[in-house]
DNA sequence: TCCTGTTATTAACATTTCATTAACGCATAA
DNA sequence: TTATGCGTTAATGAAATGTTAATAACAGGA
């Protein structure tokens, strides 16, 4: 479990990170500003930290200088408003941490979260590292589909077939969108090698009863589970 | 024992902080420019850098950097004859990160040297001076690994390689990964060298039967255990 | 400087892997 | 029915990797 400290006084904003980090499987702290950011990470630890840097009572630098000091190096990232000048920025990558400045899509921030914990080797086992079908399990990060005790290594455009149709289950998704994204073009050939690769997934998924490959003729291919 | 990594071109201050440290105890390893640096860095596990700024091949910022994307917290004090604008100053000190303007004195260093080393106390002991890999043990100082009573001297390369595969086991380490951080760049010539250090740790490796060192075409390689 | 041993790289050839293409049969829709 | 789309298996060929040997680069010593 990773546990995030999310110290942000603007309520609707926290409330937006907060919600979206709980359902991405992060264990989220908040606190409203600077101060009570601190006495929440002394009182318990974190992984990682994301600091407003306009807080009230103590701002996002000097509550990072206090942790810093107290000889933590967990990474941090700043929200910012304001741009900051360029070296300052490059000082801060330079210490493991990043910044962000608003607004900012949640997508980027969980990027660079993810980017964050793999840097520093934390074993995210809890995280997107995988993707639960029916009962199987898939293993984005070693490339590999489970089922009970026995697992099938899957080539990169196994993988990336599997993983496109598993992000999005019960729906359809078209043979156009699965060619230009995951091929890059869409030709008669590609498109019949589509149609080799679905039937190989087939047969690596028959073992699930409730789990069927459909095709939808003249449009795409739909996971149902 | 402590283990330092010092970066610095000028022949003269290189001898004499090398000299005053490991008078001090420490464990010294000098390079002569950044290039040699971040080799060294891969080659072994220090607990401190001290980077000159001003380096033939890679600065010492840029070899920062590469550090630091590499995953890596290690403390790094900067060696710097300019003086560097206020922000950015404060940007190193989040990192929890030093800097030093030339002149300085070697009282002063060490200074710095044992008070970030204070504040890592904690985390002090968490450098690893051996890997286990199934029955092998991963001597990283001494550059060798050990199956029972046997002994198997290894070269800088394959010290580099095998230690980056059993940092992360049973993960796939892109060949693209190792490359840029091992060899620093990505060719042809330099892939088909990967494979040739992959053939020979594979032959290091086959005295235990779990412990498999597999490819993942296209992608990288795999040390599971 | 020239050796000499060590190590990394390149060459050369064998082998494996995998996406694509081919081939044939069935299903679907007009 | 007929044309087209899809399902499946097998054949093909290009690219990636495995392996061994030859060469190049390099450091240290005589």
């Amino acid at each position: 479990m990773i546990n995030i400290l999310l110290v942000e006084d603007d309520e609707t904003l926290g409330f937006v990170v907060e919600d979206n980090l709980l359902q991405e499987g992060y264990c989220v702290t908040r606190k409203k500003d600077g101060k009570l950011g601190w006495e929440a990470f002394n009182q318990s630890s974190f992984d990682i930290c994301l600091l407003d840097v306009m807080l009230p009572e103590m701002d996002g630098f000097t509550l990072a200088e206090k942790i810093r000091s107290a000889g933590n190096l967990m990474p941090i990232i700043f929200l910012t408003a304001k741009s900051l000048p360029e070296d300052r920025i490059r000082g801060f990558k330079l210490g493991g941490d990043d910044y962000l400045t608003k607004p900012f899509s949640m997508e980027e921030l969980i990027l660079r979260i993810e980017a964050i914990l793999r840097r520093m080797d934390v074993k995210a086992t809890a995280s997107p590292l995988g993707i639960s079908l029916g009962s199987y399990q898939l293993d984005l990060k070693n490339q590999r589909l489970t089922y009970g005790a026995t697992c099938i290594d899957l080539t990169a455009r196994e993988m990336g077939l599997l993983k496109m149709l598993a992000e999005r289950p019960n729906e359809i998704i078209p043979r156009e969108e699965i060619l230009s994204r995951l091929w890059g073009k869409n030709d008669y050939f590609l498109g019949r090698s589509l149609d080799v690769f679905i039937s190989r997934l087939r047969k690596y998924l028959n073992k699930d009863e409730n789990l069927r490959l459909v095709s939808v003729h003249g449009v795409g291919f739909r996971l149902e589970v």
